[in-house]
DNA sequence: CGAGCATTTGAGTCTCCTCAACCCGGGTGG
DNA sequence: CCACCCGGGTTGAGGAGACTCAAATGCTCG
């Protein structure tokens, strides 16, 4: 009922372009990518990343142009929908247009959280911020130990927290050092959670898993 | 046909309560309002501001918790509006579904423009840029010399800039000093929009006016 | 006229940045 | 099969932007 075409993109590839206008929306069926933006100097600040299952750009619906881009993580497939198709069946289904709507909102509660990371937190906090919100969105438990494949570079990790790759370098170095994590070659095990919570401050409260599982079916 | 309580609410009083649950979701009716969240160490980082015509927490809609609180700046008053009158008629209007879905996604390209302002500018810049978006969400036109009344005060300023109030007074000096800026007892006024524009790295894209205006009626 | 808050100033410090070089592992081509 | 190349990670030294702490000044309101 709702027409859609599988799209593989490769590596790196540019899935929505800046200043552009959309004309459809993507739904991520495997993979990894992120939102970014651009300054003027030419750095760059990662503003979300996006699992399996989720939408990368529902903006795109109702928004005229993109205000941002979006890149993708190695390789992945999306379920890419017309937009008009979508504007269609949600103005004919209210319960589709709630869960849109709910998306938006745990989106945003998502971006909320990342501006007091970037604003308030130091180096160590954001980066193992960071680390604590993506182990939760990969599975939604987190126990010692276990392993998460993050197809991310350190410069990826550093564009997402506001740092340079030499600062977060050392500073995942030192967490490395104290045991709290290992991380290289796109692999992330937390050995001690709680530990890695404290320093992040983190509080899963913004993330929303039980509205979150509960309404998405 | 949408019943709403008016409420008035005092200066500095918290409107949203950081971890309680929401029963209703307030339209601002007169006054300013903020969103901020509280780290750790006490510091505090403010994630938007909420002018008259404005939902301030939207979210309150259909999240169980709130994740972050919102504090009145100044005197306002609200059109508090319970959330299931206001779901149930989300429910039979798909045109009003879409306008909350939509406000909903612009207040979410606003959260990334600020990732990227606290995460990837200077001092200088976020200063700049800050105002610049106030300035136009206020009356969305800026002409050079036009006065617009922010109720803030520096230390505002600092913590929706991730800044210290110090260094924010001596980065606001600054821009004084060479007459781009007055920001005196809640009075701003831009001498010189095109430099504030070029040290903030503003492009208003991503406010969307254009939208915003046609949609909202 | 005093109280209380906001702004301003100074001095010293530290986190994080810049620049530059080097290392390492994996893939590629000769 | 080895040399090369390239992207990512690591290291060092030096510098700068922003922070901390503390005190003084100025404004506004009762």
């Amino acid at each position: 009922m709702l027409p859609f075409a599988r799209r593989v993109v490769e590596r790196d590839a540019l899935i929505v372009r800046e200043g552009e206008e959309p004309a459809s929306c993507g739904l991520m069926l495997e993979g990894c990518a992120f939102r970014q933006k651009v300054v003027r100097n030419g750095a760059r600040q990662i503003i979300s990343f996006h699992f399996p299952g989720e939408f990368i750009d529902l903006q795109n619906c109702l928004l005229p142009v993109n205000d941002h881009g979006v890149q993708a993580l190695g390789v992945c497939t999306l379920a890419v929908v017309p937009r008009n198709a979508l504007l269609g069946l949600v103005a004919q289904r209210p319960s589709l247009a709630r869960a849109m709507w709910l998306d938006t909102l745990l989106e945003g509660a998502i971006f909320r959280e990342w501006v007091v990371n970037v604003g308030r937190r130091n180096a160590r906090a954001r980066i193992a911020h960071l680390l604590c919100e993506l182990a939760i969105r990969l599975d939604a438990v987190a126990e010692d130990g276990k392993a998460y494949y993050l197809p991310l570079t350190q410069e990826h990790i550093a564009d997402a927290t506001g740092l340079t790759s030499v600062h977060t370098n050392r500073t995942i170095q030192a967490l490395r050092r104290e045991s709290l994590i290992s991380l290289a070659s796109g692999r992330l095990v937390i050995h001690d959670w709680n530990a890695l919570r404290g320093i992040g401050d983190f509080n899963e409260l913004y993330l929303h898993r039980e509205i979150d599982r509960a309404e998405r079916r």
